[in-house]
DNA sequence: TTTTAATGTTACAGAAATATTACAAATTAA
DNA sequence: TTAATTTGTAATATTTCTGTAACATTAAAA
């Protein structure tokens, strides 16, 4: 069981598309093109977590965000605002009214999906999965540890982040570049080199003697786990 | 470079959300919200694969599909149309028209991704495949490896991209010239006969005892895969 | 056959990419 | 605050790759 989600948001196409691809991604959804209906069938339907136009005909976003932090059952319902592009002011107001987390349209579904998974985390861990492994390699997101054939590794936040990320694509190859834009926060500008200074920092870490290294290297490609 | 793919559709979410994303994997996308402008831009634009909605206000998908049929520039454009649920007639008569699948709206991107990846295999081989194979050769570009007869080889960057470039057209014969142009980096001044010392390095990888030659030199004309 | 042009082979020096180390600044914990 | 940890970078060491030149071999032409 992957949780429930539930849609209020006003464009039919982009529900339908979300919905069709939650579903597939194995959560049970449910969904709502107006805000007053919304409210009512969301108590109902009971979800893990609400996705919320912040643009609707009737109620407001934030109308409908106050009246579910004010509803006892409803207080600690995880919330992810859909807004339009530029709507900056909304997201602040968004987030000081409760809300956990904004995605701009036009999103692309994975840019969604990840956003989604990232709160559930928080929210409801044994909704999602929180444990990455490879051979006998094992990182816990939840618990934020890392294991080498059931022994416990030490590492670094930026190495854990760089171990993680390589967890959800092992044997890929990822150029420096890549490796960048996603492990290191937005606009931080670090020079490509320092990539390689975590990576030895990573293999000396997660390195047992007489097992096999698991980073490899790519000459002019970059680096991969293996 | 992955492709370049026009859309013609008048639902501007659906164009925003499946733009984006055909743009996330790496396609160059361009996109028009109605058939006679459509056409006009398509012919500029020069995809390798035009994403057709099938009720438009202005011409019917049918009109385009026919125009394009006609154009000897755009004759084996693939055409991939976008229909409502339920409309069964217009799908005969667009498989009839010339139009190489369908998808139906609502649909889940990965779904017509997969359509996109089918049909541009099939027109297209060198956009879309993450595997280059031939005989018992085989080149995977998302881990960079290289197999013969299931065996690991070790390549140089330079030797890689060389494999890689015979792969993309076995068979046909390159002269050096062409090689350097599209193997090596632009504005690179190398001897013309710096390939032979690469094409024999290769040779020597990918060469296995008992088996036969996979590089063959042509006289005065340059080199092949057979 | 001899000659000639094209390709094969080898070795090697410099270049380029990566690994390693050390250290100071920044961050976090105590 | 001090102490401990973490980070990024620069400097240096090491490894691997590249291009070329010199010489060898082969295939076609004369």
């Amino acid at each position: 069981m992957k949780g429930k989600i539930f849609i209020i948001e006003d464009e039919a196409s982009i529900v339908q598309l979300v919905q069709h691809n939650l579903e597939k991604e194995g959560f049970v959804v449910s969904s709502s093109l107006n805000g007053n209906e919304g409210l009512k069938e969301l108590k109902k339907f009971e979800p893990n977590l609400l996705l919320l136009d912040w643009m609707l005909p009737d109620l407001s976003g934030i109308d409908i965000c106050k009246n579910i932090r004010r509803d006892s059952n409803l207080k600690s319902l995880p919330i992810i605002m859909l807004t339009a592009k530029g709507e900056e002011e909304d997201k602040i107001k968004g987030l000081e009214s409760g809300v956990d987390d904004y995605v701009t349209k036009p999103f692309s579904f994975n840019e969604l999906h990840a956003r989604i998974k990232a709160v559930l985390r928080r929210s409801d861990p044994n909704i999602v999965a929180n444990d990455l492994t490879f051979e006998d390699l094992k990182l816990d997101r939840i618990e934020k540890r890392v294991f080498r054939a059931d022994k416990e590794i030490q590492l670094g936040p930026t190495e854990f982040r760089l171990l993680e990320f390589f967890l959800t694509n092992p044997k890929r190859v990822y150029s420096r570049d890549q490796i960048l834009e996603t492990v290191w926060p937005n606009n931080v500008n670090v020079e490509s080199r320092t990539i390689d200074v975590h990576i030895r920092r990573l293999r000396q870490s997660i390195n047992i003697k007489d097992k096999k290294e698991l980073i490899r290297t790519v000459r002019s490609s970059g680096y991969s786990l293996v």
